[in-house]
RNA sequence: GGAGGGGUGGCAGAGCGGUUGAAUGCGCUUGUCUUGAAAACAAGUAUGUCGGUAACGGCAUCGCAGGUUCGAAUCCUGUCCCCUCCGCCA
């Protein structure tokens, strides 16, 4: 959410930022509302003092009130009643308002409205050649992956590793843990998937994406979408101590969405699924240098790509394309040349203060000192599923069997995988 | 699922209708003393919001949401969470 201090005092600048990620928000209709806002609040705060005094002046002597009291009272009572039941209107109609507008982009994300306008920075070292055998047809060859048995479980969009397909993921997801917490400096985590819907719209997914959330109605918990979500909630309500920051938190869990709005889109393979790995890096850092952080963690997982042998590039999202509570992203893609497209296997935001205002996650600077908001950056390190394609496709022999690189063979045992 | 108990400031823990935003202790900050430290003593030490350049003042908050009352941390209702015992179970 964005401060509605900050549009108040500058409207024009607010609404120049939203307009470069292509939205139009009311900012009339907000500032119409702060004006009742705070004069309902001025005119309810002026009735309480006065019923407090009266009621104070009667516990100070000991005494019953006065008819006149009471009915005088009354009414003061009744008024602040209407008056708050007034402002409680006008407070919903600006969450309902506030709470759908995204974050603003930094000055220097690029301008644009869809992906046509990001920005290529780097491109690693590597072969981009295409082989034309995408893992949908190599990996269920080896016995590896299972698409139908995945259908027929769950339905479309869900899928079955086996064997050494199963392991391959699983050492995947254990040497990233190993390096982001061994090497990055991370504390791993392990969260409930299902969360409040609080939590939810702390990290921003509510109200504005709930069609692409999966919930159970019975107990109203949803299953995140990234673990995000779980980490970015870890601190709500909660003033962090000073000497605390920055936290610095990686997670492997699955994430589940229901990918709705990308109907018709990546329907071979398992690039794009309801349900699958990541690991979540996630950070409580402080305003000041939070930019500098960002690159770290882009670095932090190109290393991930570079070990693995993978050729990768770094995008720059433009205004439009970034996330709804992102204030700047950049994207990694790794190349796949079985299917012959990068695919995008991390995404790492600075998030700003929009998710700790949302959930009131604060920090104080120094003791004594008042509160202040602290930003958060999430990124993936890294997606899974894709990183598992990139993989097997990237690692297929001559021989139809697949080389593992060199830095998982501690964690699976093996080096190869082949056909039974 | 059944039966009880409880949620108060950074922590511990009083208060159970009337100058209580809240005793007391611990912790923390500053000052006095000291060569320095400790101890002792003194003062200060919640969050949010509205007004104000500020000093400062008003209001709200004792899990959360309602209700009763001139007045609620204190009484009533609902709800969430935690603890104990029983049952069930990975």
């Amino acid at each position: 959410m964005l401060s509605l201090e900050q549009i108040v005092r500058d409207p024009e600048t607010f609404l120049a930022a939203l307009v470069r990620r292509g939205e139009d928000p009311p900012i009339d209709r907000i500032l119409e509302l702060d004006g009742r806002r705070k004069a309902l609040i001025q005119e309810a705060d002026t009735d309480r003092a006065r019923r407090n005094n009266v009621s104070k002046a009667i516990g100070n002597e000991k005494r019953k009130p006065t008819p006149e009291e009471i009915a005088e009272m009354r009414e003061t009572g009744d008024r602040i009643k209407t008056v708050e039941a007034e402002l409680a209107t006008v407070l919903e109609e600006l969450n309902e308002i506030l709470l759908p507008i995204p974050n603003t982009p930094l000055d220097d994300v690029p301008d644009g409205l869809d992906e046509e306008s990001n920005v290529i920075i780097r491109t690693s070292e590597g072969d981009t050649s295409t082989h034309g055998n995408a893992h949908w047809d190599i990996a269920p060859a080896l016995g590896i992956l299972d698409l139908e048995a995945g259908a027929s479980i769950s339905g479309a969009r869900f899928f079955v590793l086996k064997g050494k397909g199963a392991k391959l993921q699983r050492s995947l997801a254990a040497w990233m843990l190993d390096v982001q917490t061994e090497e990055h400096g991370y504390t791993e985590i392990d969260p409930p998937l299902l969360v409040r819907g609080e939590t939810m719209t702390g990290s921003g997914n509510l109200p504005k994406f709930k069609d692409n959330l999966y919930r159970d109605d019975e107990s109203d918990l949803w299953l995140v979408p990234t673990a995000e979500v779980a980490l970015n909630g870890l601190h709500q309500g909660q003033i962090i101590d000073p000497d605390t920051l920055p936290l610095k938190y990686v997670a492997q869990t699955p994430s589940f969405r229901k990918e709705h709005t990308s109907a018709g889109r990546d329907v071979r393979g398992i690039k794009r699924v309801h349900q699958f790995e990541k690991v979540e890096m996630f950070r409580y850092v402080e305003p000041e240098g939070s930019e500098e952080v960002l690159e770290e963690m882009v670095g932090e997982a190109t290393t991930l790509c570079e070990r693995l042998g993978l050729t990768h590039r770094v995008l720059k999202l433009c205004a439009g394309d970034i996330g709804f509570q992102s204030a700047k992203t950049y994207d990694i893609e790794v190349w796949s040349p079985g299917s012959a497209e990068w695919l995008e296997v991390s995404s790492i935001s600075t998030c700003t203060d929009f998710q700790t205002r949302r959930n009131g996650t604060r920090y104080r600077p120094k003791k004594g000192a008042s509160t202040r908001l602290p930003h958060t950056l999430n990124g993936s390190g890294l997606a899974l599923p894709r990183i598992w394609i990139a993989v097997i496709e990237n690692g297929l022999q001559e021989d139809g069997s697949i080389e593992i690189p060199e830095v998982l063979i501690p964690y699976t045992g093996w080096s190869r995988i082949e056909a039974d």
